[in-house]
DNA sequence: GCCAACGTTGGC
DNA sequence: GCCAACGTTGGC
């Protein structure tokens, strides 16, 4: 089992929506990188949910991968802002994942205490000028992680 | 295929 | 709101 970390502006979708709804389609994602991510997901694999662009920024519970390998149906609705005139029903550039709602922290593990206790290197999130929504974490640091949030 | 211009992300 | 970092676009 592979552990990631799914980014989320919370004014967008929170862990507070995905715990209403139980379940989501990750969709909208349109970075070639993170779509590759999207692609490696295993059914029964554990993603950390992030909140950026909010104060403060952090892992703010979990969530499970229930569906794999799903076309994105943004890219194909011009009334979505993810519309790609460039991709086709019979091609589909954009893959997502369907995930459902695990837990939410009862304390979120802040990007400042999240950069107290690892190094750039260990997670991509760290590292200078990181943009990436879907990132994977290695397991030993997704345990380290779990037992910070347990530690509290 | 280069690269300048532009747009976006996201922490601060 | 600023701006560094990075991805994408499009002219050549």
């Amino acid at each position: 089992m592979n552990y990631w970390l799914l980014k989320s502006e919370p004014d967008v979708f929170s862990i507070d929506d995905l715990k209403k709804q139980k379940t989501t389609l990750w969709d909208g994602v349109r970075n070639y990188q993170a779509r590759n991510f999207l692609m490696a997901m295993q059914v029964g694999d554990l993603a950390f949910f992030y909140h950026s662009s909010t104060e403060p920024p952090g892992i703010v519970g979990l969530c499970r991968v229930l569906e794999t390998h799903i076309a994105d149906p943004s890219q194909f609705d011009p009334q979505s802002p993810y519309f790609d005139p460039k991709s086709s029903e019979d091609k589909p550039r954009w893959w997502t994942v369907r995930v459902g709602f695990v837990e939410k922290y009862k304390q979120m593990i802040t990007l400042e205490v999240l950069r107290a206790k690892f190094s750039p290197d260990e997670l991509v999130l760290l590292r200078r000028g990181n943009r990436l929504s879907v990132m994977p974490i290695a397991s030993g640091v997704a345990d380290r992680i779990i037992a910070l949030k347990a530690s509290r």
